[in-house]
DNA sequence: CGTATTTGACCAAG
DNA sequence: CTTGGTCAAATACG
């Protein structure tokens, strides 16, 4: 019956984790040359990104051990799906016998849940926005509370390169279209991406204009809805700001960096991190900072970092 | 015809 | 039980 996969799966992953810390490496690499030289100028990549590009690689190296170590079902079932058993129909034998209905799926479907260890990031954006990726859709949900239905995405290379990428796109908000865009992990596939850039706005030079966000709590004080919603609040135009300054709980570390700004948590996970406040920034052409809501929102790890992009 | 989306059922967790 | 996330058969698309 079962045939020993294992050994294969287990050496696969391991090319594939060496494969990922080859390229973190190279990744790091590429950033040490750019701290001690002078500053990207301009065009070239920004530190932001070979920030996000390393902690790509070390988030899908994790994954992909984290996943080896657990005994249980791999999340990448490949192609060695067997559903050679012929007994007439797939699933839902609801109707015909009933007493076989546990066992039967329990071990041909993967497991559902989530990786813990997988990164997650927020965006929210006036609009739809393509990041060069190519996605698949594999589902819709009606989410409690919420007015719009929220979409899931994975990679398109999936199978075929064993790409983790998922996102789910939900808006939120009609008069002004808002769209949040979660994204859990990162690709490791090598993707042409074609449409490098998002983005808004023919309406209006983004010059000077700032953005204001604010977080009431009073959303979720009412029901027990883990889900901590950030609300864009107003959105307006100001000459100048003095300057963006985060103001963030104390307990979280800031790292400022040339493009866009990201805020680390070290890893206290008090449910009321965010709880309530104003927090605006200013911004030239794509301005964008990040904060991590940590073990207040829903179900997110250590390391989840909220990003929002205008 | 192959590929992407739709949609209800399934599954794990709270 | 409910709820969010996923699967996969049916369907739409090109």
């Amino acid at each position: 019956m079962e045939s020993i996969t294992w050994p294969e799966n287990l050496l696969h992953d391991r090319k594939r984790a060496i494969r990922e810390l080859i390229r973190g490496r190279a990744f790091t690499n590429q950033l040490q040359v750019m701290l001690s030289g002078p500053l990207p100028a301009d065009g070239s990549v920004s530190a932001g990104d070979l920030v996000m590009k390393i902690m790509g690689s070390l988030s899908n190296t994790i994954s992909i051990l984290d996943s080896s170590e657990s005994d249980e079902v791999s999340q990448i079932p490949a192609s060695s799906r067997l559903l050679d058993s012929p007994s007439q129909d797939g699933r839902k034998s609801e109707d015909s016998g009933q007493s076989s209905k546990t066992s039967a799926y329990k071990d041909r479907r993967g497991c559902y849940k989530r990786r813990k260890t997988s990164h997650t990031s927020i965006k929210l954006t006036p609009n739809l926005i393509d990041d060069g990726h190519a996605w698949r859709k594999y589902g819709q949900k009606v989410i409690l509370n919420a007015k719009h239905p929220r979409n899931y995405y994975r990679c398109t290379h999936k199978f075929d390169q064993g790409c983790q990428a998922t996102k789910q796109v939900q808006m939120t908000g009609d008069e002004p279209a808002m769209y949040r865009t979660t994204y859990h992990g990162f690709h490791n596939c090598k993707n042409l991406l074609k449409a490098p850039q998002i983005i808004l706005d023919s309406t209006h030079p983004a010059t000077d204009s700032s953005y204001l966000l604010c977080f009431d709590s009073d959303r979720i004080e009412k029901s027990s809805d883990h889900s901590l919603y950030s609300h864009l609040v107003k959105q307006e135009h100001k000459q100048n700001f003095p300057m963006p300054d985060y103001l963030m709980s104390p307990d979280l570390t800031t790292i400022d960096s040339p493009g866009p700004m990201t805020v680390l948590s070290p890893g206290s996970d008090h449910g009321d991190v965010i709880s309530s406040g104003v927090y605006s920034c200013t911004a030239s052409t794509h301005s964008s900072f990040g904060m991590d809501m940590m073990g207040s929102a829903v179900d997110f790890a250590d390391d989840d970092v909220f990003q929002f992009d205008f």
